[in-house]
DNA sequence: TCTGGGGTCCTAGGACCC
DNA sequence: TCTGGGGTCCTAGGACCC
């Protein structure tokens, strides 16, 4: 049977959660900032008109959105990742298999759906909208990158109400090609594109068209198989059971840059502390970790500095005591004070594999699950809210915290933030 | 003054081995 | 002048994704 593909995805993802708790969003131009509020990361349709481009600085845009009266919010992402798990839930509802692409997309597998497509996908888009409040758009193809650039059309085009079914209308597909940049296509970043457009290659169509030697020689063998997709050949399949990743990685931008090493011990601790409960989150074990401190990149007029330690980590572990030692340990070895300032700190997570995999020898018993101390940890702040209980003291205000400075409530991850709704009696 | 955070895969080149 | 030919493994860097 021929395989079918489908990609659903939340429009302007973050902007559209943060309407669904906050009406008064609604209609107007909303501008959701990267942590520490640096640059554009979502953009409400009113945003994008005036031309506020993915990735553009605050600072640079600060008057403009204040002459257009642009809500501008702090990411919260603890309310984006709750949504996404609850968009995942209803998915799982509704087809029988999917898989969670990115916060906002998912992959589903159609294949040997009867009737309509497009009608059937119409239904998963208004389910979502009614049950979650998430504006979305669905794309179908023969294969996950004609199923992903469906969707871009279906976010384009105003005729298309929100789906586009490639896979149910083959006679689409070439226009659709056709119509598409390459440096749109899934897997053609913009450095490919360059050479692409050398030997005039400039839409989808002309790449499926590139014999197969040439794709190899510019792109390597990832663009053969993007070449092959965009021709209805699958090459990548719908992954209902993820493999387990690879690495883990907490780090942040300082709210000011600093040479001070407690400052910074500090910060280290805070994200260490956040890498451990994300890995217990997972049943994973670390066997190293990285710390990292660097300058701040695009400062070109300031000293540049980027400095980090390796420690090991046997028996591989997750305990958040072990892995904030070893941490330190590895901050101190790698720390170079100097006239420079930092301006990021990060623990990279590496060697990772499931707790339960790791067999241990004459020397090393394994830890195959946290201690009780950790799993209890771990259920106060889950109950509770993120942070009820951490290793020992840090200040909420330390001049390294990230900025803010307009972050909405945790309005499904704190029960002390839960809005509360009035219901009136109707006017007699 | 001011520019995010977190991943994956591929490739080239060096180290090392026989 | 002129010094083999393959393997494997590891790492760093690039490219891509959201």
């Amino acid at each position: 049977m021929k395989p079918v593909y489908g990609l659903l995805d939340i429009n302007n993802c973050f902007v559209s959660c943060e309407r669904a708790f906050n009406p008064s969003l609604e209609n107007v131009p909303v501008l959701v900032l990267s942590a520490n509020d640096g640059c554009a990361i979502a953009r409400s349709s009113e945003v994008k008109a005036l031309g506020i481009k993915m990735g553009d600085p605050h600072f640079k845009i600060a008057r403009l959105c204040e002459d257009n009266a642009v809500r501008v919010l702090s990411s919260n992402f603890a309310l984006y990742c709750g949504m996404s798990m609850r968009l995942m839930a209803e998915i799982q509802e509704l087809v029988p298999a999917a898989e969670q692409y990115s916060v906002d997309e998912v992959f589903i597998d159609l294949t040997g759906m009867p009737g309509d497509l497009g009608e059937y996908c119409r239904g998963i888009r208004k389910a979502i909208r009614r049950n979650l409040g998430l504006p979305n758009c669905v794309g179908t193809g023969p294969t996950k990158t004609l199923a992903k650039l469906a969707n871009q059309l279906a976010k384009k085009s105003k005729a298309a109400d929100s789906v586009v079914d490639l896979a149910g209308h083959p006679e689409w597909v070439e226009k659709a090609l056709e119509r598409t940049s390459v440096g749109d296509v899934w897997g053609i970043g913009a450095a490919s594109a360059a050479k692409l457009s050398k030997v005039g290659v400039l839409t989808a169509l002309d790449l499926s068209r590139l014999d197969d030697r040439t794709v190899s020689r510019l792109l390597g063998v990832s663009g053969v198989r993007t070449a092959g997709e965009l021709r209805g050949v699958p090459f990548y399949e719908v992954e209902t059971q993820p493999e387990p990743r690879q690495s883990c990685m907490v780090s942040r931008s300082f709210g000011n840059p600093t040479g001070d090493f407690e400052m910074i011990r500090e910060a280290v601790i805070v994200h260490a502390t956040a890498a451990a409960e994300k890995l217990r989150g997972e049943s994973l074990v670390a066997g190293a970790l990285t710390v990292f401190c660097e300058t701040p990149r695009f400062r070109k007029d300031l000293l540049q500095k980027n400095v980090s330690a390796i420690a090991r980590l046997m028996p591989p572990t997750s305990d958040t005591l072990r892995i904030v030692k070893a941490a330190v340990s590895a901050l101190k070895a790698a720390w170079e004070p100097g006239p420079w300032l930092y301006g990021k700190a990060g623990v990279l997570m590496a060697d990772l594999c499931l707790a339960s995999n790791v067999s241990g020898d004459l020397f090393m018993q394994p830890e195959k699950k946290p201690t009780p101390l950790m799993d209890a940890m771990d259920r106060l702040n889950s109950r509770f809210a993120r942070g009820t209980v951490t290793l020992g003291t840090t200040s909420k205000t330390s001049s390294w915290r990230p900025r803010a400075d307009n972050l909405s409530a945790d309005w499904i991850s704190d029960w002390s933030q839960i809005p509360v709704a009035v219901a009136k009696p109707p006017q007699s």
